[in-house]
DNA sequence: GTCAATCTTGACGGTTTCTTGACGGTGCGG
DNA sequence: CCGCACCGTCAAGAAACCGTCAAGATTGAC
């Protein structure tokens, strides 16, 4: 089952959430300040981290900072009502969710259960290989003549959605809708643009395209 | 059909969705406040959510979070003009769309409409293959000889109607209305010229057609 | 604040596709 | 045999579409 890492400074909360969480079946780890919980968390990845923003020695952003730059587990944290910056930044750090306190313990084994189910698939996700190049969806990298392919985040999105639609013609508005969003159904100079840019990084010839195929007045389609 | 769960505090439009979403066939629920909403949602799971930023108890960027947290269903999102900055918090929060208040209801409709589409599962297209070539029609796809066959988008559109009423007289009329659209009824030059086109790409034998075949004064039918 | 990276926007030329009309072939009925 | 209706063929001009480039605008990092 999941283990899941507790930072909170409240020894009572502390307890009342690892005899709940445990009770769920879930292999708990405890840490009253940020210190242990990041040897904690080094020594025994936890699947999920509940983090208190309010500790004694480190604000909880740091915590989730210090997870973050090593682990993509998610974080929730917990958070006194009138600390709304502080929420602010700790999701911005890269928290996963946030609850204010006091909250209920349904509330929290909901969201936690939410965020494990969001990050569980895990489900192997596909790497597409071709003559020229390596997608691989769950690392997010593309690797090319034994070089990773920087692609900015747009450049990926568009990308992600031709792969995962291999083969297929994928339409300029499905395109559109998926990467830039319903309001742009019509914007093609986007598409131009982009795929273009793909292209250049990704096809041998950029000017004779092997992989991603223009179907005039349709859309485009990735070929492996 | 589907459930909308309908979030807003205008009692008025409220009234107003409801009329218009029940006479399109919907399924539809409503709540005055996030608590109300976030708890309807987890009694009937809806298959779309229509939910106002302003509300009374809080922003709708949590009610957006709160059921983004355990469901996938679409969220559209209503907001003043004046809250730019909200509306942009709740796409990122997950919202799939937003209409800004005043809208029209047929505006909101289309919007619904196309969010059900999008989240709709893919049916499962079928192929059709011949001795010759393979048509998928949900790959948008020929196959001949192993290689993929150029099709225009209106080449690609009748023979798609031809295909999905395969071994069917198709009445020209019929072909003109569905490629062409309604105006075009009389004029069988289209036809003549692009059924040629489809023949010279996929038959054998374009002058003695095995696939494409003519039904003088009536029209075409398409035999695997 | 500055700076770099990314996104957005518009214009241009080349290419593909659509439209249109004319011509010839075929089959049927007179 | 001849005329007519219908279909297949072809090609050229018009229209739509795409690739390309580069200059602002925006965003985020420092």
């Amino acid at each position: 089952m999941s283990r899941i890492l507790v930072v909170d400074d409240d020894r009572q909360l502390l307890r009342a959430l690892r005899i709940n969480l445990i009770a769920r079946g879930y292999d708990v780890v405890l840490a009253p300040d940020g210190a242990t919980a990041l040897a904690a968390a080094s020594r025994q990845p936890p699947d999920l981290v509940v983090v208190d923003l309010g500790l004694p020695d480190m604000d909880g952003v740091e915590v989730v900072q210090g997870i973050r730059g090593w682990s993509t587990a998610p974080v929730i944290v917990l958070s006194a009502r009138h600390l709304e910056q502080s929420k602010v930044r700790a999701l911005d750090a890269g928290a996963d969710d946030y609850v204010t306190k006091p909250f209920g313990m349904d509330e929290l084994l909901a969201r936690v259960r939410a965020a494990l189910r969001r990050a569980a698939p895990a489900v192997q996700e596909p790497v597409v290989e071709t003559e020229t190049f390596t997608i691989d969806l769950g690392a997010r990298r593309v690797v090319r003549d034994g070089a990773d392919v920087r692609l900015t985040p747009t450049e990926w999105h568009l990308l992600e959605v031709l792969v995962r639609n291999s083969g297929r013609l994928v339409s300029q508005r499905q395109l559109l809708q998926e990467v830039w969003g319903p309001r742009y159904e019509s914007e093609t100079n986007y598409l131009r643009v982009y795929v273009a840019q793909l292209r250049a990084k990704l096809e041998p010839d950029p000017s004779r395209p092997r992989y991603l195929h223009t179907e005039p007045g349709m859309g485009y389609r990735f070929t492996s």
